[in-house]
Order: C-alpha cells, then sequence, then structure tokens
DNA sequence: CTTGACCTTCGAGTGACTCTAAGGTCTATG
DNA sequence: CATAGACCTTAGAGTCACTCGAAGGTCAAG
C-alpha cells in the first residue's frame, strides 16, 4: 500500500512516517517501480508501535532500539530493557494523571455553564 | 515560595515556569524586594493545571485561553470550550492508547526473556 | 569574606515534527 | 491527447515547547 494508506492505518501522517524513516526508527519499506514507498502489514504494524510509544514520550532514539529488538530479533541491552520497564510502568500513572485532569476539565466545564468563581485553589 | 519550589510542587522545572510567564500561559507572580520571583498557592494550583494539560498536548495558547478563564473568571469563547470537551474526550481514548501499549510492551519484554521471533504481525 | 546554592536575563540549541517548494506519476474526463 | 487533480518524491526551512549556557546578582553558613 501507498503511504497515505499506511499513515492512516496507523494514524499518523505521511509526513511523520517519511520524517521516522529518515532518522532511522522504522526501517525502509520496499519501493513501487515509479518510486513509491510500498508497505506491507508489518510495516503498519510496526509505525502503530511507534506511534503508541511516543504518546508515552519515549525517545526516538529509544524506539529505535525496541523496533531493532523486533525486527532483527535480537536480544536488548540492559539499558532497552530498563527503558522498557519504565516505560510501562510509567502507563499507571499516566492514567492517574490523565483521570485528575479529566475531572478537573469537567469541574472547569461546569463552571463555564453557570459562571461563577467558585474553582478555588482546591486544585 | 520561590520558583525550584513551586517547580517541585508543580511537577514542572523552574526553566519551564519561566517560559510559560514569558509565554503569557501563566499570570506572572510577585516579587520579592531582591527581584526573585514569589509564588503563591494558587499559582502552583495553575501551574499544576498547565502540566497536566500539557500532558494532553493541549497547545499553550489554548491552555493561556483557559487559565484566563480561571483567573479572570469570565465566560470562555466557543472555541476554547469546543476545545475544553475535545480535550476532555480525547483522555477515554488515550487511555486506550496507552493499556494497548502497556500490552505491547509486555509482550516484548516477554520476548526478550526467552528470545525467540515469535512476535508477529498480531498487533 | 568567600563558597555554594539559589536567583536573574538573554539568546542559542534540541527534539520532533510540520510546512513549503519544485517537481514526477497516475487516473479520469472533455 | 491533454490537462486537471490527487497522489507521490526530495531537500530544506519553519514551528512548538522546551532546555541549556553564559554572565551575573543575592544571601546564609563557615
Amino acid at each position: 500500500m501507498r503511504i497515505s494508506e499506511a499513515a492512516t492505518k496507523a494514524g499518523l501522517g505521511a509526513t511523520a512516517i517519511r520524517f521516522y524513516e529518515k532518522r532511522g526508527v522504522v526501517p525502509r519499506p520496499g519501493r513501487s517501480e515509479n518510486g513509491y514507498r510500498d508497505y506491507a502489514e508489518e510495516d503498519v504494524a510496526i509505525l502503530r508501535f511507534v506511534r503508541r510509544a511516543r504518546g508515552l514520550e519515549i525517545p526516538l532514539d529509544d524506539i529505535r532500539e525496541i523496533v531493532e529488538l523486533r525486527t532483527k530479533g535480537q536480544a536488548p541491552c540492559n539499558v532497552v530493557r530498563a527503558a522498557m520497564h519504565t516505560g510501562a510502568s510509567a502507563i499507571d500513572s499516566r492514567i492517574e494523571e490523565l483521570q485528575a485532569l479529566r475531572t478537573e476539565l469537567t469541574h472547569l466545564l461546569a463552571l463555564a455553564d453557570d459562571i461563577a468563581d467558585d474553582w478555588p485553589s482546591g486544585d
């Protein structure tokens, strides 16, 4: 498939995908005769993983190492395994953060509906 | 309190706080006689809110508007209210994303433990 | 009275995109 | 057949949100 279809499936922009390729984060896809990039489902799976990992703010350099572990099926160095563990454990606290923010936003929205200044420092 | 204490309480860096102030995202705090910034609890509450909103990738310009709504107790324009609603509803899908990523990471970690190439395209 | 931990400003640097420009390819319609 | 429009290519500049470094002021403790 061409880049825009892969982008849609992975939830990324086409330009972001080219950027990841340039940085060596994702493997280079095949090319059609006309020179267009040609993506397989496997490529899309990797792109989706990259998107989610970025959502966790894992830096591209770390993601590249994790992706290499996958594509080359080789052992991750301790540094990367530590990063993976940290990333995994970061998820729960992030979910808590999100819930707190939603509460706050809902609160503010209610305030916005019947203007009053009852949103005190009570964070 | 001085900037580093406010930073610790809000979960931000002191430089990020100065940056937010320069961009007009947060109100300017008072100053001590020596010229140091002097933060109140109210300021810290705002900074915490900014941190969480940034965690949702709400742009600083939007956050500034929301913070102004709070500090000035005035009605938000429709655009901002829409942004708040969007942000609120974005939270649930993000939580799902995080859970999917955790599953994927856990999977990879297991793979890393007993190397094998059984992490197929089955995203 | 100097050391060290704070604070100040300003401007440059970084990470991760995102956009612009200039152009090639493919499909469809007049 | 040609030309419009939607796609693709590249390189390089621009943007957002920080982050760092330099040069210097403030202040309590030894």
